[in-house]
DNA sequence: TATTGTTATACTCTATAACTATA
DNA sequence: TATAGTTATAGAGTATAACAATA
């Protein structure tokens, strides 16, 4: 399994873990009851942006980045290249690979259906205080990392 | 006075909006991949965390405290009742409502799967400073709030 | 052998729709 | 009427298992 084993430090460390988890968990409940019926999914979403921000990746990349098994991310990925959002194309070394690429379609979809997204979200968000704005993009940040934390499984 | 529809009133808003959607996407994500396999869902716990804090409650109110539909919410609280995690007694005055409340057995689950649960992200939050620590808790703190904030849809 | 990708199957969570019972 | 709950059905997202092709 994941990570050295610390054994719980100092009571912060599972306080924040707890903390974050429920915190999480409601946040994406509350997001998905919100922007339901959108021409894109969040993990749909997720794809975009990666391929946007990384360039074309195969599929057993994208799982790994995305955290979930190369048969869902295939699954995803072909669903969307049926959608025309994504293009794949023959990995240029590696005939066993393919590399998808977002399309134009795809990136029209995504600017397009991003502030719909965003819109109750950043609504809600613009009722705190700036300091509080602050401390969302700071954690987000560091939330970020933690996702990204280098445990991985082999899978 | 009442702020008038805060359409982006700066950048801020926006790129704090999107940084916690992707974030918590990724580490929901993650989460669910280091977790696999557990005793309890993510949605069981949820549930269970809840009737600890907020004591019994009805299908209905549950359902709106998670943001699901009451069909969602009947679903996964009759199967933690035929799983003995719940118990199901009659609301006191109303007689269309039930009211559900932890059994020892879902007290103990709870208490089992929250230390297993929260393993890998314990371990993850640890090797931050203790400066991120405490961002993560505030943060904690104000996406709850955002979870909760009141644009309620009637459902 | 190890890795990449595909296909088939199943499970969890949630939604919508249609219904009954109670307020 | 409005609300609470139930049941049936469907969909998205992901997992596991078994397989073929390539490295």
């Amino acid at each position: 399994m994941g990570m050295p084993k610390p054994p719980s430090d100092f009571p912060g460390v599972d306080i924040a873990a707890a903390d974050l988890l429920t915190a999480c968990g409601q946040l994406v409940r509350r997001l998905r009851a919100e922007t339901n019926n959108q021409e894109l999914s969040w993990s749909q979403m997720a794809v975009l942006a990666r391929l946007e921000s990384a360039g074309p990746m195969s599929i057993a990349d994208m799982a790994r980045a995305e955290s979930v098994k190369p048969q869902s991310m295939g699954v995803t990925l072909s669903v969307m290249e049926d959608e025309g959002l994504l293009e794949r194309r023959p990995h240029p070394t590696d005939g066993r690979q393919f590399l998808f690429a977002l399309t134009v379609a795809g990136v029209e979809a995504r600017r397009r259906v991003r502030a719909a997204k965003q819109t109750w979200l950043a609504g809600a968000v613009a009722t705190l205080t700036a300091d509080e704005q602050r401390d969302l993009l700071t954690a987000a940040a560091v939330i970020r990392r933690l996702a990204d934390s280098s445990t991985r499984d082999t899978q």
